[in-house]
RNA sequence: GCAGAUGUGGCGGAACUGGCAGACGCACAGGACUUAAAAUCCUGCGGUUGAAUAAACCGUGCCGGUUCGAUUCCGGCCAUCUGCACCA
């Protein structure tokens, strides 16, 4: 009989979604596994070979839970706001929501293709109303907590789209969407305080389980540091100039100061500046670049001088210049330095560059007006008044009480992490619930009139000066105040991508819900997520983005837990065959339909299990692909080496038992490329062995049922099975059986394997020794040698040293 | 520059907690079947020397260390990939 892989998995598929086989169950007594993969954005390219990587991994793993008992959510949805969609309307004119929904339907036909178990009853559509209704209801929850606020500020402002962009989206000084240049432009924001949560979000790392590289990114992405705030008194007037160092023991050497072209100081002492003309040109060119562009390396340094006025170093009361320079960025600490050149590198290029003085206030490095002296995380301090003599970490403590008492400064913990920009002068995003009243201000919308529904507008481009296409349709934009009832003015703007990706996974656990986001009973079950893969690439922006929602949303008593995944593993990307990342312009793009047409969904799932380890990037090989054919059609002819009665014989019996244990442990490790390995080991067995017997080929369909789940369950029928193996339990092993009683051990002379012997397991060294005496190659090789040790370990090795 | 990761045959990779390096697969070679080819099945396959299924030596990016023993641990390099916000 031939393996007929198109209509076996269509048969299969047809049943599952008629009977609904893979439905999780709100009200049940049964323990609860909830598995969770990053939904998708349904682009016009339909999906792409990295997005069924972590889909089987984790289908694999409910598929096991399932058969182990647990009551298992492993759910599917689409978020479906965003630029490509828009970009893609503008260009053809066709509606976004006609794009989108054509989009989604050709996703969802790729991803049931692939046989995954996903509840689809549960489907979740980030642009539906009914969906985005609780997304603004959750901003609202967040204005009136104090944690939305508007306010101008520069932002990165894509000349493409014509939007503001956090600085999370912009890569490499373009867009991270469209690629356009990056630009700096002065614009009203909605911003989500997510810096309130900074220290939550890294304490609480510590009771989750994600893997280490995990957390490390986003510590180190949130950035924490100690140090202090310093203010320096500026020679005209009552002003000062706060800088935050991390150094303050470095003080003494602070012989100039920079600040940033965006500084107020610069607006503020305008009329005493004498060289007003020089800056502004200077703060000009400036906002021309991107924070990358001016954050770029080996770049030579600009600035100017400010004239006119100067700073005064609090602890030498030295009048110190100050300089403009776009080194310095005004989203960073107080958007000012106190520049030590002597000890920092930067600060050194600048000042022999615009020949400042160079004071060393740590001992122990080259001259350094030579090179800066940057290692200074310990020594002794010169230069530098009472701190002199005093060790780096006693000079810290000293000038931070030193700067607290005598009021110039305060100790201080800094993060990098900024706040969120919340707002988009786009069309396809959810419309933020806010209305502008003369009398009351910014007021949001009452819940009963939510959800704010996106106008069905004919004209979604962007307006001319990056301003909302919404802000072209009047007839939406006027309304009343919610509180005063007098005439106001809606937001424009709309939310981010990002905003209805921070809490999908909520919406899951009961998603028809029409009066909350889910049941309180609904949460309190499936909360946390209990493992979420997802790719690197969302560590900082997504992963972070929605455990501050969720905390949010903890604190004002919505959910019942404090993180909302309770494990998180991340995939490796899927590379081109020439080792390349996949990209239209590099014409090296794998289409998933093409191999599900020509192999067969079953070969895809296991060869993108068998490609590599699961975590690492990996290249597609056409050639290794069919090597997994190969194998199907192995496990597809098993049927013709079935015959009654026992197994072959204990070692065989063995065999199941050891496999058993090393795919169900593989598995929970995501080692899924070792399972496959195993299941290619037992299967040549059966075939040198010409046989397998019925309860042996059951155990080996159940084992590589969540990983080929249509050949597994049409095996499963042929051997006469009557129930589907997805309702049959997982194989479990006799640990006895899986333990050999004879073993063959290694004799190693001088650390160089020589022979092997049998010994009884856990065989005592005397008896062990004797055999290896006897040994005829090691007899021979000792006869003329002194032994001068012998080291045994038991089951593992028998090392001679000898001479 | 900073941060993270990776480095093992011709290729993808395996190796538990420091204990037989190269499982499994691909490619390749030989054989069986066939008029022939494909498919399938069987065998071999890190390198050097060797007639050899004898034996020896070398071998997990490089240099060193710890150890009876290192792909694994430690120190120092090198290369590649990814990310980035010159983070004061």
């Amino acid at each position: 009989m031939v393996y007929d892989y198109k209509k076996i998995e269509k048969k299969w598929q047809n049943k599952w979604e008629k009977e609904c086989t893979f439905e999780a169950q709100n009200n049940s007594s049964k323990k609860k596994w909830y598995g969770l993969v990053e939904f998708p954005y349904p682009s016009g390219q339909g999906l792409h070979v990295g997005h069924p990587r972590s889909y089987t991994a984790l289908d694999i793993i409910a598929r096991k839970k399932r058969m182990q008992g647990y009551n298992v959510l492993y759910p599917i949805g689409f978020d479906a706001f965003g630029l490509p969609a828009e970009n893609y309307a503008i260009k053809n004119h066709v509606h976004p929501k006609v794009i989108t929904e054509q989009n989604i339907n050709n996703f969802r036909r790729q991803l049931k293709s692939l046989g995954f178990s996903f509840d689809w009853s549960r489907e979740v559509n980030t642009t539906d109303p009914s969906y985005y209704k609780w997304t603004q209801w959750i901003f609202i929850q967040l204005f009136k907590h104090g944690l939305a606020y508007k306010t101008t500020m520069p932002i990165n402002f894509c000349t493409g789209c014509k939007v503001g962009l956090a600085n999370e989206e912009v890569v490499n000084g373009v867009c991270e969407r469209c690629g356009s240049p990056v630009v700096q432009k002065e614009k009203s924001q909605w911003m989500l305080k997510i810096t309130e949560y900074a220290e939550r979000l890294i304490q609480d790392l510590d009771n989750v389980d994600f893997l280490e590289k995990i957390k490390l990114q986003q510590k180190n992405w949130i950035g924490k540091s100690e140090g202090a705030e310093v203010k320096f008194k500026i020679t005209k007037g009552d002003d000062e100039l706060i800088v935050y160092t991390t150094r303050p023991d470095t003080l003494f050497g602070a012989t100039y100061m920079v600040v940033a072209p965006e500084h107020p100081i610069l607006k503020k002492f305008a009329s005493e500046i004498t060289n007003l003309d020089e800056i502004q040109e200077y703060q000009k060119q400036a906002s021309l670049k991107s924070d990358f562009e001016r954050s770029e390396l080996n770049k030579e340094k600009t600035g100017v001088a400010i004239q006119g006025i100067k700073a005064i170093n609090p602890l030498t009361n030295q009048e110190i210049p100050i300089w403009v320079s776009d080194y310095v960025l005004i989203t960073y600490g107080t958007g000012a330095i106190m520049a030590v050149p002597a000890h920092d590198t930067r600060d050194w290029e600048f000042a022999k560059k615009y020949n400042l003085p160079i004071v060393e206030v740590v001992a122990g490095g080259k001259n350094v007006q030579e090179e800066p002296f940057v290692d200074v995380s310990s020594g002794k301090m010169i230069n530098s008044g009472f701190l002199t003599g005093l060790e780096v970490k006693d000079a810290i403590k000293t000038v931070i009480e030193y700067l607290e008492k005598n009021n110039i400064g305060t100790k201080k913990v800094n993060y990098k992490l900024r706040d969120w920009v919340f707002s988009r002068q786009r069309y396809w995003g959810e419309p933020i619930p806010m209305v502008h009243c003369k009398k009351c201000g910014w007021v949001p919308l009452k819940e009963k009139d939510l959800p704010l529904i996106l106008p069905d507008v004919e004209d979604y481009e962007p307006g001319e000066n990056g301003e909302s296409p919404l802000a072209k349709h009047t007839e939406w934009i006027y309304t009343t105040c919610p509180e005063c009832g007098g005439p106001a003015e809606r937001e424009t703007d709309t939310m981010p991508q990002w905003a209805g990706s921070s809490w999908y996974f909520l919406r899951y656990t009961d998603p028809h819900n029409t009066s909350a986001i889910a049941s309180k009973e609904a949460l309190q079950y499936w909360c946390p997520v209990d493992w979420y893969n997802g790719g690197m690439e969302h560590t900082t922006l997504h992963l972070l983005y929605s455990r501050f929602w969720h905390k949010f949303l903890y604190d004002i008593g919505v959910v019942p837990t404090k993180e909302p995944y309770a494990k998180r593993t991340s995939h490796g990307m899927i590379l081109g065959t020439n080792g390349e990342k996949m990209s239209k312009s590099k014409g090296n793009v794998i289409n998933p339909d093409d191999i599900i047409e020509e192999f067969g969904a079953d070969t895809f799932r296991v060869y993108e299990m068998f490609m590599g380890p699961f975590d690492q990037t990996a290249p597609w090989s056409m050639e290794s692909i069919r090597g997994c054919s190969k194998f199907l059609d192995r496990v597809w002819n098993l049927q013709n080496l079935l015959v009654d009665g026992n197994s072959y014989s204990n070692d065989f019996e063995k065999m199941i038992h050891k496999s058993i244990k090393k795919v169900s442990e593989d598995i929970e490790e995501m080692k899924f490329n070792t399972c496959i390995s195993t299941f290619m080991t037992m299967v040549n067995e059966f075939y040198k062995k010409q046989r397998i017997n019925k309860s042996e080929f059951k155990t080996f369909l159940q084992l590589l049922n969540p990983f080929a789940p249509h050949i597994s369950e049409e095996l499963f029928e042929i051997i006469g099975e009557k129930v589907p193996i997805s309702s049959t339990s997982w194989p479990i092993y006799e640990n006895d059986k899986t333990i050999d009683q004879e073993i063959e051990l290694p004799v190693q002379i001088n650390g160089k394997l020589k022979a092997t012997v049998i010994v009884p397991l856990d065989a005592e060294e005397i008896i062990v020794k004797e055999i290896v005496h006897n040994n005829e190659i090691i007899k021979n090789i000792l006869a003329n040698q002194n032994i001068i040790k012998e080291i045994y370990v038991k089951n593992k090795i028998y090392n001679i040293v000898a001479k």
